[in-house]
RNA sequence: GGUCCGUUCGUCUAGUCCGGUCAGGACGCCAGGUUUUCAUCCUGGUAACACGGGUUCGAAUCCCGUACGGACUACCA
């Protein structure tokens, strides 16, 4: 059996930082390219020039490269197929524009905006709907009710116009879409589009057609934004006498609560980010956060963002990329929007975070130690986040789990004071200090070893004595196995933090 | 308004094509256990087929309708 070479593109426009959902669209894409052994391509659709953001394009790429998605091809790789930006293809657009125009399946139009905007108010007036089709083009101002001649006069004035595609009347165009399966559409509901502007550009629909064209794509895999567009995209296929490409339209990533898209402003009041990396508004000044600077992990955003829309159809959740190249399937992804959820997300990061070795999170840990002015050994960081990073969920998190580690505690949690500190606590801590100053070996598993014959021997109950080391130690009734924190901190500063613990607390009397 | 798409626990979802398990898993939440504390971990629990008809011995699954939600409706993508 031939199949055709699969090559699939992500095709964004530079108009500022790529939202979440847009980094689901180019994953699914480069998944459906790897497990297929197809090629996946970078291309810049930028023949809007008012709305170009400086940066932007920037930002799509070191968002790829940051989340492990890699092209073949594309604005930063090259190809055989370039120029990647539409901006540089505009000869090519302007050629295939007029093989529409010469065909008959497209035509000048001439009409000002400002005209069709009246009468779109007119319309909306008497609570219609305007629309430029064949019921209305024959009496606007185009080149279908003009001879050659007033045609080529007003072109040869300069005159503005645009090329608006001729939609057939009374036709159902009949689609298949592999995520919705057949879907019909009556030509009688669509419009005249433009698809090739005033300002010598294509719009997106003529753009999009003449490169997917060119560049041999096999599979277009978009948002379900584009479902509407999909039966002008198919007819332009058909107008061009080409083959048209697959098409699936993802469902949308809706807001965590209520419905509708997930949008900034959405991430800005829950409080997480809708961006892979943080963006700063070259216009506005405005900051927006990212995941990569709030401190997910690549690997847990990008299994986040799979099982999103996506399953494999077993009970496995986590997945390198490598394991979702092998599983994916566009027929798995399912039809209706996924609304975001901030609480999965950071269980993602956890699974990711235990995951990793000691010595990384030291290595992500160091700066933020160092940020706050404490410059602590290499092996001793390791040691600390081994024995803390099953309780976070973030690298941020380390220093609230860890601190005591790096300072000896300035005060007591007062409610753990009256809960733990009592009556006999004081006399029982100098007891311990003076044991402990007298342990040669001071590791975790020796002291525990001695405290515990050090407790039967005296009598004391081990809950007590605990909690009020704890406190002691840590300042409040959290963390990790005592001995451990003990033995890290090392002998001498023990005994100090139960001097100064115990001149602290003092003598309690009840 | 019009066109198209969608609808299973609070959330992500399995199951729907090829009707027949107490509708399964995960996150969250709650309870219990483990632990010197907190967290982890373990065990258990909570909780859903949008609604109404129809077809059928039997419907989450097939058909029709309704409701609700979403996208689109620019010389933006």
């Amino acid at each position: 059996m031939s199949q055709k070479n699969i090559r699939v593109r992500f095709a964004p426009s530079p108009t500022g930082p790529l939202h979440i959902g847009g980094v689901r669209t180019a994953l699914y894409n480069y998944l459906f390219a790897k497990h297929l052994g197809g090629k996946f391509i970078l291309r810049i659709e930028d023949t809007d020039q008012t709305r170009f953001v400086p940066g932007a394009q920037e930002y799509i790429v070191d968002s790829f490269r940051w989340c492990g998605i890699e092209f073949d091809e594309g604005v930063t790789k090259g190809g055989p197929f370039g120029p990647y930006i539409q901006s540089e293809r505009q000869e090519i657009y302007q050629q295939y524009s007029e093989q529409l125009l010469n065909s008959g399946h497209a035509y000048y139009a001439f009409d000002t905006p400002e005209a069709l905007d009246d009468l779109r108010k007119e319309f909306e007036a008497e609570k219609k709907t305007f629309t430029y089709n064949a019921e209305v083009r024959g009496k606007l101002h185009n080149s279908l009710n003009m001879s050659k001649e007033e045609v080529t006069s007003l072109l040869k004035k300069d005159t503005p116009y645009v090329v608006r595609f001729a939609m057939p009347e009374d036709r159902i165009v009949v689609m298949n879409d592999l995520i919705r399966g057949q879907v019909e559409v009556n030509t009688n509901v669509l419009d005249d589009k433009v698809l090739f502007k005033s300002d010598g550009m294509p719009t997106y629909h003529l753009a999009n057609i003449v490169d997917d064209h060119l560049m041999e794509i096999s599979h277009v895999i978009r948002g379900e934004e584009w479902l509407p567009s999909l039966p002008l995209h198919v007819l332009l296929y058909e107008a061009f006498g080409w083959e048209a490409p697959e098409f699936a339209h993802l469902p949308l990533l809706l807001k965590p609560e209520g419905n509708g898209k997930l949008s900034k402003r959405d991430g800005d009041r829950l409080g997480f980010p809708v961006f892979p990396l943080a963006w700063n508004d070259p216009k506005s000044g405005e900051v927006s956060r990212g995941y990569r600077d709030d401190g997910y992990f690549p690997e847990a955003f990008i299994n986040m963002l799979a099982l999103l829309g996506w399953n494999p159809g077993t009970e496995q959740e986590l997945f390198s990329m490598q394991e979702l190249t092998e599983a994916f399937s566009i027929d798995r992804v399912g039809k209706s929007g996924s609304k975001f959820d901030p609480a999965k997300a950071a269980w993602f990061n956890h699974q990711y975070l235990i995951q990793k070795s000691n010595v990384e999170l030291a290595g992500l840990f160091i700066p933020i130690l160092q940020q706050k002015g404490f410059l602590a050994e290499t092996e001793f960081v390791e040691n600390v986040v081994g024995l803390v990073k099953e309780r976070v969920n973030f690298v941020s998190e380390f220093w609230d789990q860890s601190n005591f580690f790096f300072i000896t505690p300035e005060t007591f949690d007062p409610l753990a004071v009256k809960k733990r500190w009592k009556a006999d606590s004081y006399q029982q801590m100098s007891e311990l200090k003076t044991m402990l100053s007298g342990v040669s070996d001071f590791n975790a598993a020796r002291l525990e070893e001695v405290t515990k014959a050090w407790l039967e021997e005296k009598q004391y109950g081990m809950g007590a004595v605990m909690n009020a080391f704890r406190l002691i130690i840590v300042g409040e009734l959290k963390g990790p196995h005592l001995f451990d924190i003990i033995a890290l901190i090392g002998q001498e500063e023990t005994l100090n933090r139960l001097e100064r613990g115990l001149h602290e607390l003092g003598e309690k009397k009840d």
